[in-house]
DNA sequence: CATGAATGAGGATTCATTCAT
DNA sequence: TATGAATGAATCCTCATTCAT
């Protein structure tokens, strides 16, 4: 009894730190972070403003745990994409596809990872975001090895792993950014999906195994 | 005479109006629009607070004047590009060699530019835009022209135009960003035009031509 | 019957306070009232922040609640030493005996209450007050009329027993509180009364009575 | 001329620096520290509160810029009574009447002065407060040094320095204290220094000298 | 009674912009 | 034109107090 009376309070604790951040998320993503006040978070969560900081240290703590969010969640989706594959073909298809739908859920968590961390544009926060950056160290070493591998078995054209790694980042992140920013979720995913990847995966691909 | 003093007055003021967004830039780039004082942009510049409103409206407007600049080579840019290539794989060669010099020799401008305009990431500013916005889609326009005659004499596949040209933007500015955001100038700019070039054409380029 | 449950929950309630007010005493003395936090005095006294509100009105109430006591212990000492002692002589060395006994024992309400009370350092709570200064009022004529009679009786040299009082104060209490200060309770009391007592009563006794 | 500009310019900010710290002195001495806001400080000096920034880096700044001054006033105070006299008679003399004068047209400051320094009631800023701390060492050097010195040569009788000189302090401060803070400048200086002089005196001077 | 989550008033500080010199 | 002191609106954060459970 003691235990679930914890776990409900507990429960209850997550859910409305979920809620705050589910108001700050949509502001960030619009505004920035520094544009954003909490005020309008506070306004937004429908929470008072002192409340928010029973939940969250400071206002950059709530854009830290967002982030930090779409960092694990990306981590999972590729070590899902990773284990549940054979060949980097395979690999890219399913990792694009959980890409893509977890963007399209969480449009603007997104929004601010790929502002903050994926496209490395700026140097605010760039301390205290260890965690953040190693998981996204960890990332690409798994996309380095699908890419190595997949060369070593031909699949892919023999080109340095680290740049295609970088490539195909910069090339799907900010993608999927112009999609959800421009239409929102009106666009069809799994056509965008076959396009990005026809353009990338055929170009990367060895044509004499094509041949 | 008047005439002359004028013009030379008229040459000072663009030589001030243009240290001070010297100054201003490496700011703007380095730790965001909000977190740069205006502080910070007079002492830099060597020029006091109150004579930066001598030559800009506010704040915003630096930031706008750098994003202009910005916009307006890249307009240069891609006209020259078009005007001096016959076919598109020679367009795209001579067009991100241009952007990659233009990068380097203007690293800071083309940062703020990347993440303001390029990506769509704020709301911030979209108003007071429409210039820069109207010659962004000019940008689009031409690239599109070449993409979709590039089609036309089967150069390149049959692909949605528009969605080509996105993202070969998506691609390119994304990548020199994290390269001079990762590597200042210590990159080889045309084996790394080679890399992304040989990977986007490569994929986007009809087989059968190839054959 | 009645009266006993009352008795014992009134005892309870009596003995709760107490703890509330122990805690609260060291964090008001090392950190002032200002920067003691009610969480603070919660954790401290292991109360719920809620369950303080049941004892006392407010924080400040705690913090009068504390000064109240001492000023009500202070007056019961010199009534005691009032009392029990014969002349001026005796009657300081009792007195400042009481004094330094009792502070060593309630080292931080001590503070507190000189801080607050003995050296007129703020107007903070001057209202609300009325019972701690007619207190202190009553003790010093206390003290008046012991050093009134002292003159009286050749004990004491002729000086203005007003600013006798004042001076007796400002001597005790300062050097006390410098030195649970200083060395919270590593000093010789015995050896300090004396000094202190040597300097002060050597110096107001009138010589011709010595020789 | 350069240098008179520069030199009216310098004059001036130090002179809206006092004023600022003029305005804040009478808060602080009236409510403390905590409860004396920015906003006072602003509208009693009649500067706004973004111009006390420019002369402090913070509140506690001005706080500490405060009792730095009375700390470096008493330290030339006490450097002159100790060259200025022979004997410690005379010092004490010398001393207790500048110290006397100094308080008089000082009042608020060195009310702040003794409740933060000279009777060690708070721990509240004891960090970032060397330069205040060692001055304080450095008077009670000297205070050390002419007891001691006195005590050679008979004037005083055998008691520890040290204790003299914490007894000296804590007697003379908090009884100015009670004066300045009870009857703001209505009292006679001379009489009261004769009063206190009298009775530390000669509760300290070797009898048998006087005999 | 006991609790601690929720609240919002209040305060320190920053900074774009103005304006007198 | 050049300057930088002055300004106050705006913002983050704290914390005493309340109140539903």
């Amino acid at each position: 009894m003691q235990k679930e009376v914890l776990s409900r309070k507990e429960k209850e604790r997550l859910f409305k730190r979920a809620e705050i951040m589910d108001a700050a998320v949509s502001i960030f993503a619009k505004k920035g972070y520094r544009d954003t006040t909490l005020e309008e978070i506070a306004i937004t969560s429908e929470f008072g403003k002192g409340t928010i900081y029973n939940y969250f240290k400071s206002k950059e703590d709530i854009y830290s745990a967002i982030i930090d969010d779409v960092s694990a969640n990306l981590y999972e989706i590729i070590q899902q994409a990773d284990s549940e594959t054979k060949n980097s073909k395979e690999f890219f298809k399913l990792h694009s596809k959980l890409v893509f739908q977890y963007c399209v859920g969480k449009r603007d968590a997104f929004i601010i990872y790929v502002r903050e961390i994926a496209l490395f544009t700026t140097d605010i926060f760039i301390n205290d975001r260890k965690k953040i950056n190693e998981r996204h160290e960890k990332v690409r070493s798994i996309l380095n090895q699908v890419i190595s591998k997949g060369m070593k078995l031909k699949e892919i054209k023999k080109y340095d792993a680290e740049k295609l790694t970088t490539l195909y980042e910069h090339l799907i992140f900010p993608y999927i950014l112009f999609l959800i920013s421009t239409f929102k979720d009106n666009f069809d995913q799994d056509r965008e999906i076959d396009f990005i990847l026809s353009v990338f995966y055929n170009g990367i691909t060895n044509k004499k195994l094509n041949g």
